[in-house]
DNA sequence: CTGAAAGCGCTTACAG
DNA sequence: CTGAAAGCGCTTACAG
């Protein structure tokens, strides 16, 4: 029942040698301590329950031994599979991670920034395309190294990065679509700002143009979630009776879409097939199951990680960036 | 281009004052500070864009301004929505909140309690009703505030938490679905250490033995998650044909469970009515919408960061704990 | 094989 | 109104 926490101090005198002899031994740098001091010492750190206090070994180290995850929004289960990704990829390397809700927000994400600066992070994943350069200016000039996944900054293209190529995927789903002998495909778009919209929007015209089926008023607006695929499938329906599917950029707003389709009497695949993006989770439980572009979620926040403490741990030269290939992952809703 | 880092030490010499200036105008304890004083340290501040070292602070004030959660997985949407409710209520404190994957594996847990100890976390969120009080008791040696949710400790019954009722939520679904004329329900329950695990099962059988419908055989064990869900479905569909009803004691299990039930030709809610526990936001997405007991799982985990903030701030003398209460929420699957 | 000493970048009484 | 000094708990050359 001591009053507070034990330090290598109290090992040192308990153990009748000097904290530099404890923060050897406890470091496993104990090469040249005798092995009588050395099982001393870890008998005492024991019996006190020594935990190191790893604050101030960053002072001295001048490394957290934490990194910054920052996403848009870990209740999106496209997210939280990369958080927890990176967590387990992390928690191998001993990083603990600290997570940001950026709500495509930029105030909060510079704010943000800064906490991690101030706390010393040494790395971060950066997981939120950003339309402000700002976040990763900061970390730059503090120096701390930071790794895309799936969506990048405006003008840090050649910064390293784990992508799955998007541009790919979309137009592969066309002609999927097309050889399923669909003609008339609306498809919806998300957030414009963002990289990932953009590519998957040209893919998806590149493909519909070279099949003759492009329509300029069947390309929808909406964001990343199921209450903007539910919001867009209103006006997609309201608008065009004629389409027979709608291509939905990701798989949170097929599903959201979905629901409106089936409020509205529409059935899916029957009257309407439905094409997502991402493969999340969730999508193969839907009834009908959600036919979608399959991107390798999990693996790109492994790898995410990796590349970061190869970063980190100054083992890499210079950028590096990482390609997956999308997949049609057939299921029931076309 | 400075190579490293400012420090309040530069700022001082730019400024012609001493840091102990500096950190008191930083800190806003500048009441008898000259304005012409503080004026230049800011402004010297701002020009060397300094962002103060959060490390070292911590290690004079013997705080980190940070937070950890511990659940079993981010991945799953009831923990996802909780950590966002607290991530969300922590950034208003400013705190930062680190996550931790336990995975139900006790070994994990007690390697990342000692770690947020050594990492000076100002106090956890526990949400993995754990077997064991290792980890619980460590934090507790070490004078870290926790705050448990939805699920507690064994033990620690009497500990701050934030719960919602978890007996009356089983007990009262079942009183609906005998309302709706059912009489034959199986009960799939989840993993029997848990705490929740055991309220809900209670207040099934409670409520069965009452209206005289309750059957042992067909109670069901499996996991939380949508695997478990569709692997014990299978089971349920084997050994009984009888049942008019499944009640899942979470939404996740009940999601995998249509799965299988819709695989075996079995129609929701024609042939057999499904009930969940939870709410999760996809529920109301599925086909047919999941009639489920609702948890207001944002608000708890909201409510449970403020009370940790007030046990960290010692504005609490005792434990407190909040209780929720359920509601069931129809929808389509009954 | 082990200790004394300086240093990491802050904060906080205490003086003046 | 401001500075000098000690201290937070480690790590890391450097001596011996």
């Amino acid at each position: 029942m001591k009053k507070s926490k034990p330090t290598m101090q109290d090992i040192a005198k308990a153990a009748g040698v000097s904290k530099a002899t404890v923060s050897m031994v406890l470091n496993k740098k104990d090469d040249c301590i005798s092995e009588g001091t050395r099982a001393r010492i870890l008998a005492i750190a024991d019996e006190l329950n020594y935990i190191p206090n790893s604050i101030a070994r960053s002072l001295s180290t001048n490394k957290s031994g934490t990194i910054g995850i920052m996403l848009p929004d870990i209740t999106n289960p496209f997210f939280s599979q990369i958080a927890r990704a990176v967590e387990d990829a992390a928690s191998d390397y001993d990083y603990n991670v600290i997570f940001c809700n950026m709500d495509n927000d930029i105030a909060k994400e510079v704010k943000y920034t800064k906490l991690l600066v101030s706390k010393l992070v040494d790395g971060v994943i950066f997981v939120t395309g950003g339309r402000s350069p700002e976040s990763v200016k900061i970390l730059e000039n503090n120096h701390i190294p930071f790794v895309f996944v799936d969506r990048h900054v405006q003008g840090f293209e050649h910064y390293s990065g784990v992508y799955c190529l998007n541009k790919d995927g979309s137009y592969e789903g066309v002609k999927y679509l097309y050889k399923k002998g669909k003609r008339k495909i609306a498809f919806v778009t998300g957030d414009k700002t963002l990289s990932i919209s953009k590519l998957r929007l040209e893919g998806f015209m590149e493909s519909a143009m070279e099949l003759g089926i492009y329509r300029e008023d069947w390309v929808f607006y909406s964001d990343f979630t199921i209450e903007g695929g539910r919001r867009i499938t209103e006006k997609v329906v309201a608008t065009c009776d004629e389409i027979d599917t709608i291509f939905y950029s990701n798989d949170l707003m097929a599903i959201g879409g979905m629901r409106t389709l089936r409020a509205a009497g529409i059935r899916v695949p029957d009257d309407v097939g439905v094409m997502g993006y991402d493969d999340i989770a969730i999508s193969g439980m839907m009834n009908p199951a959600l036919t979608t572009i399959h991107q390798p979620i999990y693996d790109m926040g492994i790898q995410s990680c990796r590349l970061l403490v190869k970063h980190i741990r100054g083992q890499l030269k210079k950028q590096k960036i990482i390609r997956y290939a999308p997949e049609i992952l057939e299921r029931q809703s076309i």
